[in-house]
RNA sequence: GGCGCGUUCGUCUAGAGGCUUAGGACGCUGCCCUCUCAAGGCAGAGAUCACGGGUUCGAAUCCCGUACGCGCUACCA
């Protein structure tokens, strides 16, 4: 019987990084647990030691914690059926193991590294699957109660009957079907004495009291496997979903090799989690709808496995940058600032003090123009510096024979306002047009190169008001200056 | 090679036999708005639904075959 309240885990084995493809398998299983008020499990599946890394574990859990994917049980954080790191868990392994040989569903093999390439080559040669072809199976009690004694090399290998079918169910794909005498006599425990992959996860999946296993596509293939474990155990299923993979833009499956496929990389180049995690989520899975932003806890309310999709995804930013700007817009400007103080304090302009009522201006009026909040510094610098140097296309088509003229005429009506509001701004340069029979265009366009060195931007008289006077008029005045057709 | 899985605009996708002249989003083009750039609105280009058979009055949707792609095929996970 499945629980009433779904267990599911994320099982990474600690490479160092967290994939975004781990991240899209830890956020369907994070919101399949949600939204069914299971649990989400974190377990490390370190059972590769030739493959440690330092610190693994840390990036791990910190780039998970930052994605905002709380785990209710896991490593550091505990829980009612751990160790959750499977290099604690050894003794485990090895009770389970013992008992399958005891049922004789597996068996000890001391079959050199060696012999083993060797029929493999053979196998191949011949255009056979390669399989281990059961030597030690054969052997009898006393030969391998001696090799035992005389602490020889071995390994446990899983005892597979052959010509049976092994059929399971997957909510993505249906029904799977493989014949039996294409499984390999998969090793169960190496001769480290560490457990492999596929005892290892079967064994805790049980003694979790996982529910469903859902995990990339990489892994149907050696479904069969886990579920003749489960069987011969006499452990029940548990329910599998096989996630679609993501692709390289080759339709291979994703790799660091053709672009960053770390999610601490997506972080440093200043991606919202928001938008990662909505990215993500889309690729290969839809509520069956039109909708396509969404925040963590509408995916929650709308995920379903039923709904996730069959085939892989190719990982393209396209959609992720349009994704954070669009997240980045609808961010209370509460939210904003301290974001912003945090990339200005790792700027050139770190030295510089600006007060919040300032910045607020500031994130007022770029919020529609910009992708990043690194944007904000990169695409208005002039709100934190005056420009050094004039856009030459801008001043091409912008700065007219008058504009000096004019902008000094400018300059000496602004110089007599008083803490000018917008409107000021705004109702003297019209006037000053006018008084030279000019529309306020002729005005407006060079006095924003003047100001902001470029041709785009925020309205005007919202640059000039968060600016102010003082810096408003400095900056017309080396404008008429230094600007020459 | 063997086994498995997949295949709808460039990309992500909707589609559960008649609602489909295949819908949306990103990107692209144009227009509107406008002091500019964005945002927003509108419009457009872009998919013979991999191909071939079949089932059916009717198929992107069901079945079979083929092709192509991918995954797995380790004492890695």
């Amino acid at each position: 019987m499945i629980s009433e309240f779904p267990r599911v885990r994320f099982a990474p084995s600690p490479t160092g990084y967290l994939h975004v493809g781990g991240l899209r398998t830890a956020l369907y299983n994070y919101l399949f647990a949600k939204n069914n008020n299971g649990s989400f499990i974190l377990r490390i599946e370190d059972t590769d030691r030739n493959r440690y890394v330092e610190g693994a574990v840390e990036n791990l859990i910190q780039a998970l914690r930052w994605a905002g994917l709380e785990f209710d049980e896991g490593p550091s954080k505990g829980g009612e059926f751990g160790p959750y790191m499977q290099s604690e868990r050894l003794d485990i392994y090895k009770k389970y193991a013992d008992e399958l040989i005891e049922k004789k569903k597996a068996y000890y093999c001391f079959c050199s590294a060696e012999r083993l390439t060797q029929i493999r080559d053979e196998q191949q040669k011949q255009g056979f699957q390669s399989k281990y072809d059961k030597h030690c199976l054969h052997l009898s009690e006393n030969e391998i109660k001696q090799k035992l004694e005389n602490n020889e090399p071995r390994v446990i290998r899983m005892n597979v009957e052959p010509n049976i079918k092994v059929v399971f169910d997957d909510i993505v794909r249906g029904a799977v079907e493989f014949d039996s005498s294409v499984i390999d006599d998969q090793i169960l425990i190496k001769s480290d004495q560490y457990p492999t992959y596929h005892l290892a996860n079967v064994v805790d999946d049980h003694l979790m009291k996982i529910t469903h296993v859902i995990r990339g596509e990489e892994w149907l293939s050696s479904a069969p496997k886990h579920v003749i474990l489960y069987d011969a155990l006499g452990w029940e299923r548990p329910v599998f979903s096989h996630l679609p993979l993501l692709l390289n833009a080759d339709r291979s499956k994703l790799s660091k090799r053709q672009g960053d496929v770390s999610v601490e990389d997506y972080r440093a180049k200043g991606y919202l989690k928001e938008a990662l995690l909505n990215f993500v989520v889309l690729l290969g899975w839809n509520a069956g709808d039109d909708k396509e932003f969404y925040y963590l806890n509408e995916m929650i309310e709308s995920f379903s496995l039923e709904k996730v999709n069959k085939s892989g995804a190719i990982f393209s930013l396209g959609k992720l940058n349009s994704l954070n700007a669009e997240h980045l817009r609808k961010k209370p400007d509460a939210e904003l600032l301290p974001m912003l103080k945090e990339e200005l304090a790792q700027s050139r302009y770190k030295d510089f003090l600006f007060d919040e009522d300032y910045l607020l201006k500031v994130i007022e009026a770029m919020k529609e123009r910009v992708s990043f909040v690194k944007d904000y510094i990169e695409k208005s610098p002039y709100f934190f510096e005056a420009p050094l140097e004039y856009e030459e296309e801008t001043v091409k088509k912008r700065w007219k024979e008058d504009s000096a003229t004019l902008l000094k005429k400018l300059v000496s009506e602004y110089d007599k306002l008083e803490n000018p509001s917008k409107e000021d701004y705004e109702n003297i340069l019209k006037k000053t047009a006018e008084e030279h029979g000019t529309g306020a265009a002729r005005l407006i366009h060079p006095v924003r190169l003047a100001v902001s060195g470029m041709g785009g931007g925020p309205g005007l008289f919202d640059i000039l008001y968060i600016i102010g006077k003082k810096e408003t008029i400095k900056r017309l005045n080396r404008a008429i200056e230094n600007i020459r057709i």
